[in-house]
DNA sequence: CGGACAAGCTGA
DNA sequence: CAGCTTGTCCGG
């Protein structure tokens, strides 16, 4: 008999199924199996083994074996997980299956021994005194934004061998262009989840994004977090995991090394890892020169363009090779319109949400429901309305005359294919040169070519977005823009629109020191009582009010209501408030958890 | 989650 | 009272 979790959200528990003979071998603990379960057919995972059913229960056979599943130690992570983020255990396990059926003979077991080359250079200090520290903790390296990460991973794969290194990036194509590099340098690498079966067989570096601190590596030997402090690793729909996290724990339970390496450690990285720097003019090398442009004393009634930035732009464009990226985080022509004449908002009837013009300026349209109706004030029937909040159609209409340049709106959702993204070789074929002048959302940030000029319209969106998080967002996104634009000594630069012109980010980029942040966020956090000094999570939906409920009896735990109709859950550390919220189960059906939100 | 079954509501 | 909706229970 064998224990199976099956794929049912609400069923928490496991269920008792006996292995038909024809199928003793091929089920161990990991295995997808089919199982009928209340009449339906289910996927479920075994997770146990050798169980005895409790008595008069005759448990039904296991119908079918889906091939090859999670490593154990991958099965109890997600217990743990199950845990740590009040999530089904079986999501997790969904996450650490392959995408397609993986038969025992796809899986690569022995391979040739192999040697990766040292990078040299400053990634050899660095991993020296990263690597020194008790595998207990994780190390935090801080690196310059222009550092390249992977002779890191280099560096630490020419120490401790390819085979069971397991190694995070933020983006898909960072893995892809990571494993070419390490193939490269004669290190056998899998890319997940593509490679799946060649990881499960433990000889290559498991290589991928969020997902992969799933990897079925039956032994993992040291964990390599690049970028540790990108929003990407955070899943955002419940359950809401970070990859970070499950994978400092996974080294923490194979006694392995983790290395997470981060520009901007967060305040949570820092406060529970020790912290390894460059020597302090090489990092500040490595930063970019950030331009603020503090528009405090400006006409709120002048443009998104202060007069520093055009100049700043002609100044690139006059280089033919000179290219502008400019980001500014609404998308469509206008997200929100006030009467000219009685100044009021343009808001939906039906539901109260933010009208703007459709794509055709002759109709109001709801981005909330969809309502439409004419362009006519609700109040005053004036049909003259006035652009409260420009987006990005807009500010490319108006870069574009300022600039007698084409201008390239990139405002598409993320993972979208670009017009302009450049391949490594820095030519697309199919779609001809890259556009010298970009306006976009931050996702340009992630699909632009190298730039001479980044320029943030609206920098306060970030620094002021509700997250407490903002602030480290916020310098996430210039050392994003740095990366574009290279570091200061070059001719490439940052710039800030801003009314925050004194903001500790700011410091942070001038200096070149990304602790100028953290230490602020450390004091913040502290006294507000937020993470990392404490553990909260938040609540939403129908079954809000019962759980809220029955948490609030709980000694330790602390309830209280936000935003009208949301709960936030608040308790000393994550032991806390995960047995609390595991004991107290779902009393009044369905309720999103988000254990560790950030937008209190 | 989703099927089974019971209790409650509706209309002719 | 058939036929349908809504609620509650439970899975090996």
């Amino acid at each position: 008999m064998v224990g199976v979790i099956v794929d049912v959200a609400a069923l928490g528990r496991a269920f008792d199924y006996s292995v038909p003979p024809d199928l003793d071998g091929s089920v161990e603990i990991g295995t997808p199996v089919r199982v009928e379960l209340h009449g339906r057919r289910v996927r479920g995972w075994v997770v146990a083994d050798h169980v005895e059913p409790p008595a008069g229960i005759e448990p039904k056979p296991i119908l079918a074996a889906r091939g090859v599943g999670p490593p154990a130690d991958v099965v109890a992570l997600a217990a743990w997980a199950s845990w740590r983020w009040a999530g089904p255990v079986s999501s997790f396990l969904a996450t650490a299956t392959a995408p397609r059926v993986v038969r025992a003979r796809q899986v690569a077991s022995a391979q040739r021994h192999s040697v990766v080359a040292s990078p040299g250079g400053g990634a050899v200090d660095v991993v020296d005194q990263a690597l020194a520290v008790p595998s207990d903790r994780p190390a935090v390296v801080r690196l310059a934004p222009t550092f390249d990460g992977a002779r890191v991973v280099l560096e630490v794969l020419h120490r401790l061998g390819p085979t069971g290194a397991l190694v995070l990036v933020p983006s898909r194509r960072q893995a892809e262009v990571l494993v070419g590099r390490l193939r490269a340098a004669g290190a056998p690498s899998a890319l997940l989840p593509d490679d799946w079966a060649v990881a499960r067989g433990g000889s290559a570096v498991a290589v991928g994004v969020r997902g992969a601190a799933w990897a079925p590596l039956p032994a993992v030997r040291v964990v390599v977090v690049l970028d540790a402090h990108d929003e990407a690793y955070r899943e955002e729909r419940a359950p809401t995991w970070s990859a970070v996290d499950v994978a400092v724990e996974r080294g923490r339970r194979a006694g392995a090394p983790v290395v997470l390496v981060t520009p901007c450690p967060t305040v949570e990285l820092t406060e529970r890892a020790r912290v390894v720097v460059t020597p302090r003019t090489v990092e500040r090398r490595g930063w970019p020169e950030v331009v603020v442009v503090d528009r405090v004393g400006d006409d709120p009634r002048t443009g998104l363009f202060s007069e520093r930035l055009v100049a700043e732009a002609r100044a690139v464009l006059a280089d033919p090779g000179g290219r502008v990226v400019c980001v500014l985080n609404r998308r469509g022509r206008a997200r929100l319109l006030a009467c000219s004449a009685c100044g009021a908002v343009a808001a939906c009837t039906r539901c109260g949400g933010a009208m703007e013009l459709g794509a055709s300026s002759d109709v109001l349209e709801c981005r909330r429901c969809g309502e439409q109706r004419p362009v006519l004030c609700a109040r005053c029937d004036s049909s003259r309305l006035k652009l409260l909040r420009p987006g990005v159609a807009r500010a490319a209409d108006e870069l574009g005359r300022l600039l007698g340049q084409p201008v390239h709106e990139e405002a598409g959702p993320p993972g979208a294919a670009s017009a302009h993204s450049v391949a490594g070789d820095g030519s697309r074929p199919d779609v001809g040169p890259p556009a010298r002048v970009v306006v976009g959302t931050t996702a340009a940030l992630y699909r632009s070519g190298p730039a001479n000029l980044v320029a943030f319209l609206d920098f306060d969106q970030h620094l002021l977005a509700r997250r407490f998080t903002a602030a480290e967002e916020a310098l996430a996104l210039l050392v994003r823009a740095g990366r574009l634009v290279g570091g200061r000594g070059g001719p490439g630069r940052v710039l800030a629109q801003t009314r925050l012109g004194d903001h500790q980010v700011f410091e942070a980029a001038r200096r070149g020191d990304p602790s100028v942040v953290s230490e602020h966020q450390r004091a913040v956090r502290r006294a507000l009582d937020l993470p990392p000094f404490a553990a909260l999570a938040t609540l939403d939906g129908p079954g809000t009010t019962a759980l809220a409920t029955a948490l609030a009896t709980v000694p330790g735990v602390a309830v209280s209501t936000f935003d009208g109709d949301r709960v936030a859950v608040r308790a000393a550390d994550h032991v806390v408030l995960c047995d609390a919220l595991a004991r107290a189960g779902r009393p009044g059906g369905k309720v999103r958890v988000a254990v560790d939100a950030t937008d209190l």
